[in-house]
RNA sequence: GGCGGGUUAGCAAAGUGGUUAUGCAGCGGAUUGCAAAUCCGUCUACGUCGGUUCGAUUCCGGCACCCGCCUCCA
């Protein structure tokens, strides 16, 4: 039933190609989650907006989608965080897992399938490293540290097109003596003091990081998936490292299509919880309209092409806020009373053609942004009921304009102590009475506290946040 | 040093070998008591130097600048 064209950038290729999913009709994504050691920030937002995305267009347009999205909860940062606050390194994660969820409602984001938490897996990733040894290419050090042996896997780098010898050349990270070559990567670690830890035949100790993604995609989805995504810079050597491992385990294709999402800059850098120069989502969110804030982000996240870095700014924000609301207006101005809800689209139509074709360019959100433009205009030029459903229906598709417009427009409850009703009627008042000084007064009180005044005809004044 | 990405109008951001991206802001007009919203119209582009081509912002090469990865990182 779903036979248009599919186009998934392919960091292997380079090339745009022709996405054909392994089982036809479905589709299996893993996508780095985050380490739950603190709230998120919006650069970790971005990047699960991007695959939450990847994840609806697809469920639009027929396909049968099993979202992962792992919850890392045991790692050297818990550690040092639980330690610093004194509490159990459980108790730790489970609250900002708590708060993951919680932030990531706010931002509309689907609940993925499975979000699966490494220290569950701890028993598959024990046999992966197992079976790693088995090949010649996990060795135990005399430290008790298992190592992944780079050498020991000939496609070491292809994802990152990395190869070993520049690696070397370049070669920052301190020696480890135990490592037979630097850039062999740590897969158990042996158990330290006042550490947590999981015996194994390899002695008692705790997973590295990498093969925590490895064993947690392998046991929920399968050996072989279809995508597998996070943020740029988790493809070296993050990702490429869970290719060495699962591949070398396994044999076989681990993901045949890699996404990976740029990154959301401040001050055009990088924002990074190790330079410091982050924003939490939930202090993002607190500093915005309750009842806009969520939907402004995850809008604004998505403007630029997942592949194109963009820069966080609250002008930027508050641009991305004020197209928004826009939108939220024509569905207003069409449908003022009853609340729309998304229908089924019709493909052939000229609007859904076109923004189709824009995702499956890619997921070239821009360009089906600028189609939704264009059937903005023609909504407030006709007040077309079935065009306002047309356009909250594609929206919908990527998890758009679904809120009541009504209330969209309104925002949260102003922070002025007025009657607003009361102002509006006594406004009204005014202006049958001639009085225009009052009734500009009346709509420049309102505005100074952010709610704008729309006269509309037959008398109806209405009014909406700035 | 190795590898990768980028440089588009005031700002944001797509895309294309020749024909309007788009949004916000600006300007002019319609509408309005005045506004707002909306509609109509409109001005600012493709880092730089060469090459290929009838024609390049778009392909190729050099250069400059910016960013990222190579260390935990979305």
């Amino acid at each position: 039933m779903f036979k248009n064209m599919q186009t998934i950038y392919n960091t292997l290729s380079r090339n745009k190609e022709i996405f054909t999913p392994i089982v036809a009709g479905q589709v299996s994504l893993y996508s780095c989650g985050p380490t739950v050691y603190d709230y998120y920030h919006i650069g970790n937002a971005r990047t699960f907006t991007v695959f939450d995305m990847v994840t609806r267009w697809f469920t639009a347009t027929g396909y049968q989608v099993n979202y992962v999205r792992n919850i890392t909860d045991i790692d050297d940062k818990i550690i040092e965080r639980a330690n610093e606050n004194n509490e159990p390194m459980a108790a730790l994660t489970a609250r900002m897992t708590t708060a993951m969820f919680d932030d990531s409602d706010r931002l509309k984001l689907l609940r993925p399938n499975h979000s699966p938490r490494a220290t569950e897996y701890i028993d598959a990733m024990l046999d992966i490293i197992k079976r790693l040894e088995d090949k010649g290419i996990a060795y135990r050090a005399s430290n008790g540290d298992v190592y992944y042996s780079v050498r020991g896997f000939d496609g070491y780098g292809k994802l990152s097109r990395k190869n070993l010898d520049d690696l070397r050349a370049g070669e920052r990270v301190a020696v480890t003596t135990e490592k037979r070559d630097p850039l062999d990567f740590v897969l158990w670690k042996a158990a330290k003091l006042n550490e947590p830890k999981w015996s194994s035949i390899f002695g008692d100790g705790r997973p590295g990081w990498h093969i925590e993604c490895s064993a947690m995609c392998q046991e929920v989805l399968g050996k072989e998936i279809d995508i597998h995504g996070g943020g740029w810079d988790l493809q070296f050597p993050h990702h490429e490292n869970e290719i060495a491992q699962s591949e070398g385990a396994n044999g076989g294709t681990f993901a045949h299509y890699w996404m990976h999402a740029a990154f959301l800059n401040f001050d055009q850098e990088k924002m990074s919880k190790s330079v410091g120069n982050f924003f939490t989502l939930r202090e993002v969110l607190n500093k915005l309209d309750s009842v806009q804030g969520g939907e402004t982000v995850r809008f604004f996240l998505m403007r630029g092409h997942y592949r194109s870095e963009i820069n966080y700014s609250w002008d930027t924000l508050e641009d991305a806020r004020q197209t928004l609301l826009g939108f939220y207006i024509a569905l207003n101005e069409a449908s003022p009373e009853s609340s729309l809800k998304a229908q089924p689209i019709d493909w052939s139509n000229s609007y859904g053609a076109r923004f189709r074709a824009a995702m499956e360019d890619d997921f070239d959100t821009p360009a089906a942004f600028a189609v939704l433009h264009e059937l903005r205009r023609e909504i407030n030029r006709t007040k077309s009921l079935d065009l306002a459903l047309l356009m909250m229906s594609l929206a919908g598709t990527i998890g758009l304009l679904q809120d009541s417009p009504s209330e969209f427009i309104r925002g949260a409850a102003t922070d002025g102590a007025f009657d607003i009703e009361s102002l509006i009627a006594e406004r009204h008042q005014a202006k049958q009475d001639k009085n225009f000084a009052r009734a500009d007064e009346i709509r420049q009180l309102l505005d100074a506290s952010g709610v704008v005044l729309e006269d509309k005809p037959g008398s109806v004044t209405v009014w909406r946040r700035k």
